[in-house]
DNA sequence: CCTTCAGGTTAACGACCGCTAACCTCCTTG
DNA sequence: CAAGGAGGTTAGCGGTCGTTAACCTGAAGG
């Protein structure tokens, strides 16, 4: 695990700003004087930072797909070798932290991929069919049963069950970070189970 | 079954056309004259049918939970005092054709809440929580070990799972309604099933 | 046949929004 | 200590958007 202790660069503070702005109101339901206000500077003092307020998206929804393909794989390297079921509870692990810790991302990375320029789109979009692809290659070898479009599917819908976190109420309403994490863990296999009971 | 032979009012019309940009581009990255020329009109024409943007969202959105609902009562109704099992199954089939049948309202169902008028939003949000809460109890029903938050949350759970439609491709490159409807209402049985194994 | 009204039209207004221009103020560095 | 760039500021432009106003038309009804 690499901690940041450093304190977070302006950059980084408007990108989360606007991420979580993004999540509640939606990527053209936000000024940029908004986003602005909430680093405390205004407006177009952003534009110091980034080419505008697509660039802020952009570089929201990239780093997302990138920081998930970048675990899953780093995941599949570490258990070279080992049991697939073991690789796969690895992989919903790795999903649920993000999805419990970043949780405007989440919102965002399904939400509004549409809003971004054709290139972005294009990029976005081949790191998350890669992340699927490695999701599906991976459940096949638990379930050899699973034909691959069932297999996708299936991924795609366990992704819509973890996803989900953003409605389950405040973090404070929670039952717990660690019990949470765990019934969504559980679920996700049982669902992957019943997948592949053909 | 209630199947409607008649042809639909412009009011349905525009309501349809309305939902489909909506899900597609999101409620502010639509306009009036888009939604009017999706219909054969053009732009102020519609507020001979509406007070305005906002009065057409918040007709869709309660529409959309009213029926989720009213479909559950139903169910629940017809099921009295058989298995809790069944009546499980009911709801899970009843929300997976609502899924599948109307893509564009689901995806609005959970993304858009938020650009509603107070008023709209409480009445919304009431009915969005008697639906969960109905589950809720027919959960843990059949798994009476579960706690109430747990059984929510696995409620919330199974909804990202079967609202995840909207991402499983195109109508036509799905390996067929039926097919999916199946694989989808496992998934969920599986979920639950894991989440009441304590 | 005249009235009425539902359901359109186009023009235009006011507000807002993304972005640029022009300017200011430190902090750094040779 | 002068120079310069990083990182702010406010003013304002150009375009878009929701909405209203004013007008038109064709069908229904007494």
């Amino acid at each position: 695990m690499t901690t940041r202790t450093d304190a977070p660069t302006r950059r980084e503070q408007i990108l989360k700003e606007a991420a979580r702005l993004f999540a509640e109101r939606g990527f053209h339901g936000v000024g940029v004087d908004e986003i602005g206000a909430a680093v405390g500077i205004s407006g177009p003092g952003l534009y110091r930072h980034f080419a505008g307020k697509d660039a802020m998206l952009a570089e929201l929804l990239v780093g997302i797909s990138g920081q998930l393909l970048t675990g899953a794989k780093r995941r599949l390297a570490e258990s070279d070798g080992g049991a697939p079921e073991a690789l796969l509870d690895s992989l919903i692990e790795g999903h649920i932290d993000f999805a419990l810790d970043d949780r405007p991302l989440i919102t965002l990375h399904d939400r509004e991929l549409d809003r971004l320029r054709d290139s972005d789109r294009k990029l976005v979009r081949q790191l998350q069919r890669q992340y699927v692809e490695l999701w599906v290659s991976v459940l096949r070898e638990v379930y050899p049963g699973l034909a691959e479009p069932a297999a996708r599917s299936a991924v795609h819908s366990v992704f819509g069950l973890l996803n989900s976190t953003p409605h389950l109420g405040r973090p404070g309403s929670l039952p717990g970070r660690g019990v949470t994490a765990e019934l969504l863990h559980r679920m996700a296999r049982g669902a992957f189970a019943a997948a592949g009971a053909e």
